[in-house]
DNA sequence: GTTATATGAACGAGCGCTCAGTCAGAGTAA
DNA sequence: TTACTCTGACTGAGCGCTCGTTCATATAAC
């Protein structure tokens, strides 16, 4: 009878709007997704306004919500569009990197530096996740998990064909997290680390690292 | 003259109060931290209130605020308490196991351990120490490379004694941080490993991967 | 009576979100 | 070209409400 007790918000998927200029919408959700970055970086999701970010964006409160369903969503858009990008980001060092030698080093190299360049953002999305609903906070981390399984793909080939030491797929999944982790890692002890070593000193030594494991 | 642009908030440590009695401040502080952590883990600090807070020790909001300068202020000793615990825990660990044989395999097993039985706090304060205000934000973060250092100290001492092989300074503190972080990694990717990994085998396998790096 | 502790109504700033209204310009007809 | 209509993007005052914080008052202890 009644299909869930708790149905609330739409998605912005689905918003009732006078708007009718598909591109238009596009490109304002675009223009929302980037003030709002900058904005929550710098303090936080929930000390920032709707007010500020359609302002930031250079229209009312008004306009904003006929892009967008609820603040709410503007943070879900924001980690997705966070996520793809990352995403797209550690796919092209993929393919760029198999074709040189040394293929791991490689890839953790160019990861490395994806994440020292997205570090504000990988941040965001360590803090802010949890302020989602449930429902959309799963699809975030399903695509952080998508992300590590792109180094699951490489190193499960690198050690079939030989490179790398022969793994079971459990070792394989689990060096997958730590790759992608030691990356966060950069970013969320940032304060710290970038005092006292440079990315590449970080990079060289964490890469001696997953070498003696999986080499 | 004017000692700091940014002086806008007290501590708890000088509320202006009434209450006299050193005992009783400190047995309601820590009731306020306890109802306070499980309701920041719940919900988190944001979405929970001082009413609930209050409510939830038994007492009024105009008591709490007998004790606690505000509402961030309880933020800050959560944090504090939560670092102070997993302190001890570890220092524990520590002194129990240079005893045995095999040391730097049973500290991460019980360094694990540990961040099996807390990851809910640990997952907590990764979310919420951006929510402080910027001084005891950093202090926050002290504690945290306080807790590295405990694993610094062993490392160093474990290498200079040839128990491990020898390591220049700096891959020892890296490797207090990855150990550190892979201990939180279990708390912020439970939601999957939980599923396909048991704590114990998590535990055994990534003590191989670091074995392979130190022993 | 005096001092220590507890109460909770009241305050008021600030928030997310709505909706009646504005207006530039595209369309249309003469 | 002119006059009129219609559309849809945009506006912002304001509603309803929540929440952190305060303080006049009540109660308890001695």
């Amino acid at each position: 009878m009644n299909p869930s007790p708790e149905i609330k918000k739409n998605r912005t998927d689905d918003i009732p709007t006078q708007v009718k200029n598909p591109e238009l919408v596009d490109r304002r959700r675009r223009q929302i997704i980037d003030a709002a970055v900058k904005l929550f970086i710098d303090k936080g999701f929930h000390k920032t306004t709707t007010r500020q970010i359609a302002s930031r964006v250079g229209f009312s409160i008004g306009s904003l919500y006929e892009y967008v369903a609820s603040k709410e969503d503007i943070l879900y858009l924001v980690c997705d569009s966070i996520h793809s990008q990352v995403e797209h980001l550690v796919a092209d060092v993929m393919t760029r990197a198999v074709a040189g030698r040394n293929v791991l080093s490689e890839i953790i190299r160019e990861y490395f530096l994806v994440c020292d360049r997205m570090s504000d953002v990988i941040l965001l999305i360590y803090q802010e996740t949890r302020s989602l609903p449930p429902q959309w906070q799963k699809r975030v981390l399903e695509n952080e998990l998508r992300i590590t399984g792109l180094f699951v793909e490489v190193l499960a080939k690198l050690s079939a064909s030989g490179e790398l030491s022969r793994l079971d797929d459990r070792d394989i999944e689990l060096a997958a997290h730590n790759i992608s982790v030691l990356g966060h890692m950069w970013t969320f002890r940032r304060w710290f680390f970038s005092r006292h070593y440079t990315i590449d000193e970080y990079i060289e030594r964490q890469t001696d690292f997953v070498l003696k494991i999986l080499g």
